[in-house]
RNA sequence: GCUCCCUUCGUCUAGAGGCCUAGGACACGGCCCUCUCAAGGCUGUAACACGGGUUCGAAUCCCGUAGGGAGCGCCA
């Protein structure tokens, strides 16, 4: 179930809550109800709060924010702990010209146990907790009361989020006692911390999970990443989705927080690339490959870069930017690479190659593969000694997958004329 | 400050009183493989926060201490 909590007007712009719903579709986490919008269920709170109000449950305040900024501060003066100190319970009388606003009366003595699935039970004094805000004076209700009434009303079973929401717990369990509720089953997971251990935030790189796709992650690779975060299966790192759903227990998960590991994720994501099939990572790269302004139809051919060079990148959007060659002819070569590799003899090297390879009548890694090595072979050198000079002449650097497979991923005319190319440049 | 939570290699984790000479993974180093870059194989460095108990025996249970985190909003 799919619940919108955007009960803050200003922050909650159609853009950020866009954000989510295409994040969780990019995640493949869909839903089978909703979205609901607690902005739709307006009406829904405030019949609540008037119940609440009438059976003594609720109160109205009319303290002014600073009155209450005063109580604060003359609090954390005494070192106490700034909170409501509840001199709105028992009035009744109104502050002519005041709006007020409405407040949940907490229990004043015994305790609350949220009997947490992952910390186990956790005790609050009641005396510890003040009376929440639930309606503000202009009468929108707040994110901890329309929680408890969507709980309620939704027949919420589980709760499941971040640890620094335990504090607020009580507050809610308390609310949903008194309106005579059963309360979910609660569980409360260990924070993520940024790489260096402290909270995550902006400046550790993503903002929206969709920076993760931007990035090139796989969505299942950033899914397993983040499900050995405080739980795992043994010793198994690598996660299929089917396997995450079948495997994961929230009562194996831990407590303490943890920190994100980028290399990890990056090894995970290279994990889940090379065990794809290629045909679920081919779209991935087509997407990227065109927003490096690169069209490439062929889905074969496609195919076939996922699996030349998925054990040389971590990343699709890396794969992508490494494999712009085969789709664009070199404009430059790698000077250093050139100085290394084109001695005076490779000219006529690339010349022979050229024509041997020519004559092959199927296009094929393996033939192409038997070719460059007799070709090497007749010259008594080692293959490396053509092989590079062929890479520089074909890519303009001297990093690509193995040279029969890229000569076969470029096509024999593309390949031919790309050899031709570099030797008439080098024979100068 | 107060309340709550947490604490095993740098990081993610295994560990339910003897299987622990603390295991696996990422990262890092070495070796192998090799047409580049990788991937892969083998291998190495590296941790029970500290102090007290309980027990024949503690990473594991209890109590302190220290450190870290969260909450204390007319934010969610």
């Amino acid at each position: 179930m799919l619940r919108i909590e955007d009960t803050d007007l200003e922050r909650s712009t159609s853009a950020a809550i866009q954000q989510i719903l295409d994040g969780l579709e990019w995640a493949e986490l869909i839903h089978d109800e909703g979205p609901f919008y607690q902005t739709k269920r307006f009406d829904r709170y405030r019949e609540v709060i008037e119940e609440m109000l009438a059976t003594g449950n609720a109160y109205r305040c009319y303290c002014s924010k600073e009155e209450l900024e005063r109580m604060r501060a003359d609090q954390s003066a005494r070192g106490e702990k700034p909170r409501y100190d509840g001199r709105w319970r028992e009035r009744t009388d109104a502050v002519p010209g005041v709006a007020p606003v409405v407040r949940f009366k907490n229990p004043l003595t015994g305790e609350v146990v949220v009997d947490d699935v992952v910390h186990g039970p956790v005790v609050f004094q009641n005396s510890e907790l003040d009376d929440l805000i639930i309606a503000r004076s202009d009468g929108t209700p707040t994110y901890n009361f329309c929680v408890v009434v969507d709980d309620m009303d939704m027949q919420i079973t589980h709760v499941i989020r971040g640890d620094d929401h335990l504090n607020n717990t009580p507050r809610q369990l308390n609310m949903l006692l008194a309106l005579g509720a059963t309360p979910p089953v609660y569980a409360h997971l260990p924070m993520i911390l940024g790489a260096d251990g402290a909270k995550l935030s902006k400046r550790h790189g993503a903002v929206s999970v969709l920076d993760y796709r931007d990035q090139g992650f796989l969505p299942e690779a950033l899914l397993n990443y983040l499900v050995r975060l405080g739980w795992s299966h043994g010793d198994q790192e690598i996660f299929t989705m089917e396997e995450m759903v079948k495997l994961f227990d929230i009562r194996d998960v831990n407590k303490s927080a943890s920190a994100f590991n980028p290399e990890k994720l990056a090894w995970l994501n290279q994990q889940h690339m090379v065990r794809a099939p290629a045909a679920r990572v081919a779209p991935v790269l087509r997407w990227h490959l065109e927003r490096e302004g690169v069209q490439a139809s062929d889905e074969a051919q496609l195919e076939q870069i996922v699996i030349a060079q998925r054990e040389r990148a971590k990343t699709v959007r890396e794969m992508a930017l490494n494999s712009v060659f085969f789709f664009r002819a070199p404009t430059a070569f790698d000077e250093k690479a050139v100085r290394k590799h084109v001695t005076s003899e490779v000219p006529a090297l690339l010349a022979e190659a050229a024509s041997v390879l020519a004559r092959l009548e199927s296009w094929n890694a393996p033939a192409i593969h038997e070719a460059i090595s007799a070709v090497a072979a007749a010259k008594g050198i080692a293959l490396g000694k053509l092989a590079q000079p062929i890479r520089l002449a074909v890519c303009g650097g001297t990093i690509s997958p193995p040279i029969d497979a890229t000569l076969a991923i470029l096509g024999k005319t593309e390949a031919l004329s790309r050899l031709t190319r570099a030797h008439s440049l080098w024979n100068a």
